[in-house]
DNA sequence: CATATGTCGATGCATTGGCATCTATATATG
DNA sequence: CATATATAGATGCCAATGCATCGACATATG
């Protein structure tokens, strides 16, 4: 089997479509109100997320979904805006340990109504729960 | 009303993730065959389907949702690459038409079989039509 | 222990993208 | 018609990304 039927292709369509039209509305909000782009919330939240121990860049890369030099290279950029703590591993030579700030929290934070508003207002106010958990339920199927 | 509830933020997630892991594995598959990347491929189908006369630029851009100075930039790279066409527009002296060449269609060709095997492998395997219909209206819906 | 192989993270180089701005032409307005 | 404003498209500058590869350390294998 390989032909594709009308509604994959619909499917796949609007996922395309909508999900980047969705992401360009939030980057837009975000930057406009001088905030960093979206992939520094993805990784202050799982920094947060890990605890004070923190994490390493292999681990955050997986959660992320970056490569593993986009990783390495936002978290350069994270580590001088002052957003997050490096710290040479103990248990591993090679390695190192990532943890948030006060500021990478206290930063996070505050990005979020911005963030939250926007998927409100996209998302929230487009589906009602019901609807918005099957879609859910039908994209984690892929 | 601005808090987002547990099913709008699922479907968020979701929606984030999936789209870049199918994205990737398509933008994988014509790389490693040796294809353009998918925006190209858009592109191609939008001057296909324009037919002969083609499209103005500014048209263009709004069909594959790519900002100007990307369209711009995109057409310089595929007309160097031959598979568009580029010529001054005659009702508008700021303007050009941009039509895809007899290259242009047979790379367009040649890049849907592996473009349609990922979507069949990634979404046709995953979700049954009526699956797949209720994704595409639930997205459209956003 | 010695060597081969694997994993962690960084980086040089080239390409791509974002932003602001420019030129050229078109359209609107007095 | 003259001037102001708007639109089409290109581009200089800088930042971000992709790719390949490197150096450092870790682990497996003889």
């Amino acid at each position: 089997m390989n032909e594709i039927d009308h509604a994959t292709e619909a499917a796949w369509t609007a996922l395309m479509t909508k999900s980047r039209v969705l992401l360009e509305a939030v980057e837009t909000s975000l930057k406009s109100a001088g905030y960093p782009p979206l992939a520094w919330y993805d990784a202050l939240l799982e920094l947060e997320k890990a605890g004070p121990d923190g994490l390493r860049p292999f681990e955050l890369k997986d959660r992320i979904l970056l490569p593993q030099y986009g990783t390495s290279r936002l978290l350069n950029r994270m580590v001088k805006a002052g957003l997050v703590d490096r710290q040479d591993c103990l248990e591993d030579g090679r390695g190192q340990n990532i943890s948030i700030s006060e500021k990478g929290k206290s930063v996070r934070r505050a990005m979020w109504p911005i963030y939250e508003r926007v998927l409100s207002e996209r998302i929230g106010a487009k589906l009602k729960p019901k609807d918005a958990a099957q879609l859910a339920t039908l994209l984690s199927r892929l």
